[in-house]
DNA sequence: TGGCTTCCTTGACTTTCGTTAAGGCCGGCG
DNA sequence: CGCCGGCCTTAACGAAAGTCAAGGAAGCCA
């Protein structure tokens, strides 16, 4: 069942975190805990959503796979987020696959549950929806990065995302394996590996999970500079 | 002001032809009417929002600028479809710019007439979160299409859906022009055009802005067949 | 320890796409 | 009519990324 210590991340989620205290408690009640092994289904594309997920811990991503058999990566999760929160408005199906890339533990509260507390409660519908919009404005910042930086940039992008404010240097653990980070960015594992060597003349290093960035601005600098222009920087 | 024919078709949009009928005409009552010059901006990208947006007439494109100056089309708009709705929940920014792209004419119903309304009934903040939800629903096919899709395959998916299941021969009016097209696709004007010379051999004839497709499934297996067999298609 | 798998990297080759530059088509206007 | 300026196409080149194939490093298990 659910231990206090889980409790506690659950509330401390970004969805429920905004909830009015009182009605958290009674949500987590009737909400179920799921722990799957890493490669487990979650749910496939096209099935129908009972439910919203909380990520408790480990990774989750969400993917499609195209007529053609390939794969694409939406987005990934992990601890304190949540997803599918769109389909919990109306009955509908989901638009992705979700699989566990790590070993983890989701909480899922029944839409039916959540439902019910929109209708007593009129916040709780801006609440769930300003988290869908959240999802919205990354999926137009993920089109705008594939559609305009290169490889090499994404992934600096990527890294800086791990270093909130540091200046300097940096040192960061890569969260999931490296064939997941180049799903996620749009490119073939050949493709970041080398990538990733370009990165090492701006002064990141990186062996195994573990990276280090000798300079964060200038590599933010790196990141959004436009790629025409990139060859002649100043190392 | 609103004539008959405009309120027609606003009230055949996609989104306030699932609304209750009592509810539609006050709501027009409180739009208000905009015509916009081909490339006139309707918002910028950080601005703050006062309404959403339901398309009489015309072409509008949604938008980013990078950084780096490049820009990237999110979406692009015509007669009947809405956009804005997710920003009308809470006030909130907007993510992305908006131009007119041929001369057009939109309606703009103020989020505070449609927060009232949510108000006093229920059923629309989920008719409002079902639309948002169809955005999102369809950044993520474009990020599926970008990632897992050559230029070609995607053009050739993008004239399909103007053949609303016709078979064999169709003819197809482009509806705005070339630039736009490649923007909308991810790629230059430079290489639609090359890909356009591509689709020739699959039956597609491009003269100015009219295109035929000779075989409409055929044309539609190749967009959905894997990049890396594609040339070893039997013509 | 040795064999095995899994994950990652490298290299050579090919395709795709952006870049740059040049030229064609066409409609407006003097 | 001839000139001009958009808009589109073509070609030549180079950069970026996918493909294919080989090999290295780390971990697991007997």
């Amino acid at each position: 069942m659910l231990d206090e210590g889980r409790k506690k991340i659950a509330r401390n989620s970004l969805l429920l975190r905004s909830f009015p205290g009182e009605v958290v408690e009674p949500l987590l009640t009737r909400s179920v805990w799921h722990s799957y092994a890493r490669g487990n289904t979650l749910f496939m594309h096209g099935e129908e959503a009972y439910s919203i997920h909380i990520m408790i811990d480990g990774w989750v991503k969400l993917y499609r796979v195209a007529p053609n058999g390939g794969e694409t990566v939406v987005s990934v999760f992990t601890k304190g987020e949540s997803f599918g929160e769109a389909v919990a408005f109306r009955s509908n199906r989901y638009p992705v696959s979700a699989e566990a890339v790590t070993a983890c533990e989701v909480l899922q509260i029944p839409t039916s549950a959540l439902r019910e507390l929109m209708r007593k409660n009129e916040e709780i519908s801006e609440l769930i929806l300003a988290s869908a919009f959240t999802h919205l404005h990354s999926l137009v910042a993920q089109l705008e990065q594939l559609k305009a930086q290169t490889g090499a940039q994404r992934i600096a992008r990527f890294l800086l995302e791990f270093c909130d404010g540091e200046a300097g240097e940096a040192k960061i653990q890569l969260p999931y394996d490296k064939v997941l980070i180049a799903g996620r960015l749009g490119m073939k594992p050949e493709s970041l590996s080398r990538a990733f060597s370009k990165l090492k003349k701006f002064g990141v290093r990186v062996s195994g999970s573990h990276a280090t960035i000798k300079d964060v601005d200038k590599l933010r600098d790196y990141s959004e500079s436009d790629p025409a222009d990139a060859w002649h920087k100043p190392l």
